[in-house]
RNA sequence: GGCGCGUUAUCCAAGAGGCUAGGAGCCGGUCUGCAAAACCGUUAACGUCGGUUCGAAUCCGACACGCGCCUCCA
């Protein structure tokens, strides 16, 4: 039993084998803040807020880096169109990041590096590419000579004449070749700047990375993650530029997430066609966006929609129904999850049983599988069906059912400290959607409350035709009625 | 033009040669005055054409369709 992680570089799953036993150090791309999230970078986070997790699981003591880029040609823009600077940008849009991803749950890495904060270490990379021979000095600028880098484009698995056939790029006058990219940028009159040896300026976008990470991770390190889109031309600078400067191997393993896309096209704000986390979460609740992401594996394309997001809700209230279920039945109770006697077990209890053992086997082998959390979400739909089973035939507890129940939320538990999911009291979690989905409805409950008292009345006298009649008009309004022994209650279907 | 990825039932989706993935839905059952909800059960698939193999969704080749990167992007 072993992870395995696709590696880009390689192209390949390989074992995970971190450079110093029992340590994992990890580097994520954040986000440039100049504008509000969108759900890319919702996946973009999750996916790696659960490797982060399972790497802690799985007994690694992890360090995890995620940055901001709080500086670059976006924030400038936007600062100069609101006519502010770009502090004010950057740190409006770093705290709703914040915001938003502990919306998601994501546990907080245990650094988050600016790059304003490291220009210094920028500047020292920088002047050893300089003196190595990699970097030359342009008009105020810095550019990376590409051509002294043999292995350029390794990551992506192109190659230099290539790339100029794409015919994309521009030959600005002060680079020697094509492909030769910024370092550090002369400023420009109204920008920003800190002082260099080559001037005034500011560090070009992949700079900063190979300065933060080697800051905090050292020189080489396990696990670079970010968004398929880095790969070119992001990363692949990153390695030019840290490489070069130190002369090792930069990243052990590249992971890189999918896209978000929408009707089976990319979203990006490029497009055009994006939706931020905020309007996603006016009308779904966290966790079903949570749920939604982990119900891919996060290296396949992800397709955003309302239908799939109710199909995950549904999904989710499913296993949340089963935890509330469970709840009910251990009452606050917390009876040992060891199972004493086996023996009086029905078949059905007897198959639970051997779900509950095979469980953390079967979610680590999924895991341990590339991280795959939708194989994952299998294993525990698996258990809530044969959960379920068990409590419909289980009519009195017994110390011997109450373990295997109790044994049951443990998993869930476990499980879910993995994934980020059911941190809720399922009760209080199956009551928010309950008061959420009675948000978008125009009746008011005064009035609901009414007609159901109306109709059980006229049940209590056996017409049951006003009775259904009352039911109708209700549902036309799309609120449906639960009878149950205990009298009516609605919802919001 | 270059490089790469994908195509699984009604929809989403896992699956790296022989083992019921899973979810949503449909349908059937339990429950109910009848329903609904809930629960249980059930159904069905591997883009096309070839090849390798005792055996292919899975490996190889061709084709078709879709998508991504090559420009800022998660």
């Amino acid at each position: 039993m072993a992870l395995r992680v696709y590696n880009t570089l390689s192209g390949e799953k390989e074992l995970f084998v971190p450079l110093i036993p029992g340590k994992a150090g990890m580097y994520v791309c954040g986000v440039t803040v100049y504008d509000y999230c969108h759900i890319g970078h919702a996946r973009a986070g999750v996916v790696f807020d659960i490797i982060y997790r399972y790497l802690k699981y799985a007994g690694y003591d992890v360090t995890y880096v995620r940055n901001y880029t709080d500086i670059d040609d976006k924030i400038i823009n936007r600062a100069n169109q609101e006519g502010t600077d770009y502090r004010t940008i950057a740190d409006r849009y770093i705290q709703a990041f914040d915001e938003d991803m502990a919306r998601l749950g994501l546990a907080k890495p245990t650094v988050e590096p600016k790059a304003t904060d490291h220009i210094d270490g920028i500047i020292r990379i920088i002047e050893a590419l300089i003196a190595k021979g990699h970097a030359y000095v342009s008009d105020g600028d810095v550019y990376y000579a590409v051509e002294t880098f043999p292995d350029y484009l390794k990551l992506s698995g192109r190659n230099l004449d290539e790339m100029q056939a794409g015919a994309r790029v521009e030959v600005g006058d002060k680079k020697r070749h094509p492909m030769d990219f910024a370092l550090w940028k002369g400023s420009k009159p109204g920008e920003p700047w800190w002082q260099s040896p080559w001037g005034n300026g500011r560090p070009g976008w992949h700079i900063e990375c190979s300065a933060m990470s080697m800051e905090f991770l050292g020189k080489t390190f396990d696990i670079h993650g970010g968004g398929k889109d880095l790969v070119f031309p992001h990363h692949e600078n990153e390695i030019a530029q840290s490489e070069g400067a130190n002369g090792c191997q930069f990243v052990r393993y590249w992971l890189h997430n999918g896209f978000v896309n929408i009707n089976a096209e990319k979203m990006s704000k490029s497009l055009g066609n994006f939706f931020t986390i905020r309007e996603v979460l006016k009308k779904f609740d966290p966790e079903t966006l949570r749920f939604f992401i982990l119900s891919a594996h996060y290296r396949s394309p992800l397709d955003f929609s309302d239908q799939n997001l109710d199909e995950a809700q549904s999904g989710l209230e499913r296993i949340y129904s089963c935890l509330a279920a469970l709840d009910v039945v251990l009452n606050g109770t917390n009876p040992a999850a060891e199972i004493a006697v086996i023996e009086n077990l029905s078949p059905v209890g007897l198959e639970l049983q051997e779900k509950i053992e095979q469980f953390i086997p079967r979610f680590v082998e999924a895991m341990d599988d590339d991280f795959n959390a939708a194989l994952a979400l299998g294993v525990l739909f698996e258990m809530v069906r044969c959960t379920n089973r068990f409590l419909a035939e289980t009519k009195e507890t017994t110390p011997l059912s109450l373990s295997l129940v109790a044994h049951v939320r443990h998993l869930f538990s476990e499980a879910g400290g993995v994934l980020g999911l059911f941190t809720s009291s399922p009760a209080a979690w199956l009551e928010g959607l309950k008061t959420a989905k009675a948000g978008h409805i125009d009746m008011s409950p005064d009035e609901i409350e009414r007609l159901i008292a109306e109709r059980s009345a006229a049940r209590a006298a056996r017409n049951f035709k006003r009775g259904d009649e009352i039911r109708d008009l209700l549902l036309a309004q799309g609120i449906q009625l639960l009878d149950s022994a205990q009298g009516t209650t609605w919802n919001v279907k």
